[in-house]
DNA sequence: ATATAACATCGTAATATTGCAATAATACAT
DNA sequence: ATGTATTATTGCAATATTACGATGTTATAT
C-alpha cells in the first residue's frame, strides 16, 4: 500500500489535499517565504539560505512549480524564480472556501 | 534519507508545514468535511461513508486529533467525534497570516 | 571550441506514509 | 461473568517522500 486511494474522493477534496501537500514540507514553506522576500529575482541563494543540497532544492522547486506557484523569467545564465502571486492567492481562496464551508454544529 | 531536516527551519515554518500535513491526505480532508456535516455526534459511519478499512480511518483520526481538531464526548458505547471549531479557525488564521505576509514584489 | 556557472535530472539509500487484517481494549447489556 | 459493539493498536507489505552525489543540460564568457 502506501498509495492514496485518490479515486474515491471528490475533485474538491483531492484539490485541497494536493494544495496542502505543497505546504506540508518545511523546506517548501521556507523556499516560498524566501522567494517572496527577494525584491530582485535572485536565484541560487536559496541553496545557501536553506541548508539543503542543490539537487534537493531543485526537487522541491519542481513541486512548487507543479502547483503553479512559480513565475520564472529566464535571462542570462541564471534562471529566475518568482512567486506567482495570482496563483498563490488563488490557493489561499480555495483553502479559505473549504475552511469557511466546514463549520461544525455539534457538541 | 527520507526524513525532513526539521531543525533547520524556524518554528513558524515548521508549524505551517505541520498544519498542512494534516490536510495533505484526501481521506483526512474527507473525514473532516464529513464530521462537520453531521448535526448529531455520529461516529463510525465514517468507515461506511468513506471507503477505507476501520483501522485506516482510526489512524487518520489520530492524525486529525493530534492536531487538536477533534472534540469528543464519550457517551455510551460509541465515541463521538466532533470538529473542534475553535482550533479549526485557529489553523485557518495561522494559514492566512502566513499567506498574507507572503507577497512577492518581483517580476 | 572550451570552460564555467547555474539548474535539472538520474540513481540510490533511508525514512515516512498508507492501508489492511488481526488482535487488543473499552464500554455497555444480559 | 460473558457476550457484543465500537474504537485503538500492532504488525506487516507496498508505495511515496526526502535527501544527496553524480551526471546532464543550457547559456554565457573567454
Amino acid at each position: 500500500m502506501g498509495a492514496s486511494k485518490v479515486d474515491i474522493y471528490s475533485y474538491e477534496i483531492n484539490e485541497i489535499a494536493t494544495i496542502a501537500k505543497v505546504f506540508s514540507h518545511p523546506a517548501r514553506v521556507a523556499i516560498i517565504q524566501y522567494i517572496s522576500t527577494q525584491e530582485a529575482c535572485i536565484c541560487n541563494d536559496i541553496v545557501d539560505e536553506i541548508g539543503l543540497a542543490q539537487a534537493t532544492i531543485s526537487q522541491h522547486l519542481k513541486v512548487i512549480n507543479d502547483a503553479g506557484l512559480l513565475k520564472g523569467t529566464f535571462e542570462g545564465k541564471s534562471l529566475c524564480y518568482c512567486l506567482n502571486v495570482d496563483r498563490f492567492q488563488e490557493l489561499q481562496s480555495l483553502f479559505n472556501s473549504f475552511f469557511n464551508k466546514t463549520k461544525s454544529n455539534c457538541c
